[in-house]
DNA sequence: TGACAGGATCGAAACGTTTAGATTAGCGTT
DNA sequence: AACGCTAATCTAAACGTTTCGATCCTGTCA
């Protein structure tokens, strides 16, 4: 700026002035120094302009895997609103890990974000702290977190939970394999809730054995299931807790040389884009995941200009159960190869 | 800084050269400073640090649809390894399309970002220009560009789409319908080349109407396939230039009533990890995503590291074919339903 | 004619670091 | 005792902006 000042003629503050628009400049300095810009190439340091108005237009963004497709619909959603408002967005992977997940946050903390969207932050983690300390809004996604009184956007869990293992009891369910993820406190409790609500309703009893925990990757959906499976008494139909685990599901009811839907069920939290052109077509409880990503920006962006003060706010969505072919009914007559 | 300076009773110099280990403190200096630090809550601001030293320890990265797992898995072995490096990355999603890529970009070099990795730039896209102005290393990912000399990793396309065009020959296949993606040249080129050379290889004609082109987008993919499929002679197999293209191709032989592979075989380019558990299960030509992801990183890492005035590296990487229940013999007896 | 309002322009401080060079203190040599 | 050497510490400039307040100019009005 300084050398487009001089080749113009004139001061730094005149050429601020007019890249800004914060105070009328002549025409005729506007020409020479939109010249002198030309002639130059030259293009304003934002590090520097950051550093003097305290804001980075950057905002932060975790989530604990870009390979689960839920995720990475709500990142592009997220992305999109963010890009249209003309900030950049930082994106960390946290792998579902608490610590992981620390150390990603103060990365982006020590960068000045001017905001934060934590998605599916594990209990216990410091994020309480560190979100207290550094001065910057912060909106969680997925996942409340105990302490951490902030916006968010999270999925009525337990109403979702309720409504697929009340579909699998309608179909003639009764001994109902739940695969939930680990490392969580809030949602875990509510799907839970959600699970053994729907049971009761039904009058059937919770069995331990037929709840299994993993945390959220293909490889503990895999165990899970293998240990349902060779359960005495196993369970005529699955429910996974997202995507990547229902694929291990699929693995290892492949594996263990079943097939669904003809002797186990199958469904799953989080619906992904090609689950109705391959067999089975997975039933599943869709995210709205636009809805998502656009609430917990606009949440944010909200924040970030400038409304500070209100109390914080959590919006609550619906899933949606997408029935396909992936549960098939039981009738009197059981399956064949059971 | 400078509370910290006053508390400790020591100048700010004194405590950069603490921090950042530049100089030798006493054993006494320190202690006082360490306690000021811990007492204020001192955290040292990137942005100033950043404007002082010239870098920002963050990379810029854009790809084309973060929904397609082909880039979700190579972004996130990208994420990982500048994670180790202790770099941030920024997230871009440039949608396909050229403008966007360059307001992306100039996005990006505006943050002062150190370097860029760009995935799938479209050709003429005034990314030469943006590059040779802003003086950072870029590397470029899955496609070339003309006029832009630096470092890149590419798969070797012209060999993997001559394998899995030939696969489907070897089968029986004769008429094989290709579709293709659109607003590149390098790529598209050379794998309309394999596609070319592997039909010339096997003696058989190349039909016009049997090569369609689309944006990569799902919506492309099933409009090329309704206008393959509703051909006077349709091919008896579509090879799809990647993931969102394929679902396109799968719904459009859904919705004509046909069936995979019984009616007519589908293989494409890109792996996913749910592949080898719904039916059909897809033959893909897999791309190295973890080599690619690695590679790539390694280049800007090694320039960012310093070394800048080696030549412009050009990384060609082998596709496999994973061969899957997606395509199927053409025996002298035609398929039952057609 | 002189005072004054208002607009255009500028000078300089500030944001929070890093770092080159100056200063100081301590200590062994001659 | 004077000297130089080293290690520890400090002073101050610099990075590239923004912005407050000062200055200058022009024209208007009493």
């Amino acid at each position: 700026m300084l050398h487009v000042a001089e080749a113009a003629r004139v001061s730094v503050a005149t050429v601020s002035a007019l890249i800004n628009g914060t105070a009328t400049v002549s025409p005729e300095l506007s020409a020479r120094i939109e010249q002198a810009i030309r002639d130059i190439g030259y293009k304003r340091n934002a590090i520097a302009r950051s550093l003097k108005m305290g804001t980075t237009r950057t905002i932060g963004l975790t989530v604990p895997h870009i390979t689960n497709p839920f995720f990475t619909a709500v990142v592009s959603v997220i992305q999109q609103a963010f890009d249209r408002a003309g900030y950049a967005v930082m994106l960390c992977c946290t792998d579902e890990d608490l610590n992981t997940q620390d150390d990603q946050i103060r990365l982006l903390l020590d960068r000045m974000v001017d905001g934060l969207i934590v998605a599916r932050v594990g209990d216990g983690a410091i994020l309480e702290r560190i979100v207290a300390d550094a001065n910057v809004p912060v909106v969680l996604m997925d996942r409340l977190c105990e302490g951490v009184d902030t916006d968010a956007v999270v999925l009525d869990n337990q109403r979702a939970v309720f409504d697929v293992i009340s579909y699998l009891i309608d179909l003639g369910h009764r001994r109902i394999g739940y695969i939930t993820g680990t490392s969580d406190i809030s949602p875990m409790h509510d799907r839970m809730t959600g699970y053994c609500e729907a049971l009761q309703a039904a009058g059937l009893p919770v069995a331990e054995e037929l709840v299994r925990s993993g945390n959220f990757h293909e490889i503990d959906g895999y165990n899970a299931t293998m240990q349902l499976l060779s359960l005495h008494d196993r369970p005529s139909a699955i429910f996974s807790a997202n995507n990547p685990m229902v694929i291990g599901t699929m693995k290892a009811i492949r594996d263990i040389g079943l097939s669904c839907p003809e002797d186990i069920s199958v469904a799953c939290f989080d619906d992904f884009p090609w689950s109705d052109v391959f067999q089975p077509q997975l039933t599943t409880v869709a995210q709205p995941v636009q809805a998502i990503g656009e609430q917990a920006a606009n949440l944010l962006l909200d924040r970030l200009a400038g409304n500070r003060d209100t109390p914080p706010r959590k919006l609550v969505l619906k899933g949606r159960l997408m029935i396909r072919n992936s549960c098939r009914p039981l009738g009197a007559v059981q399956s064949v190869s059971a």
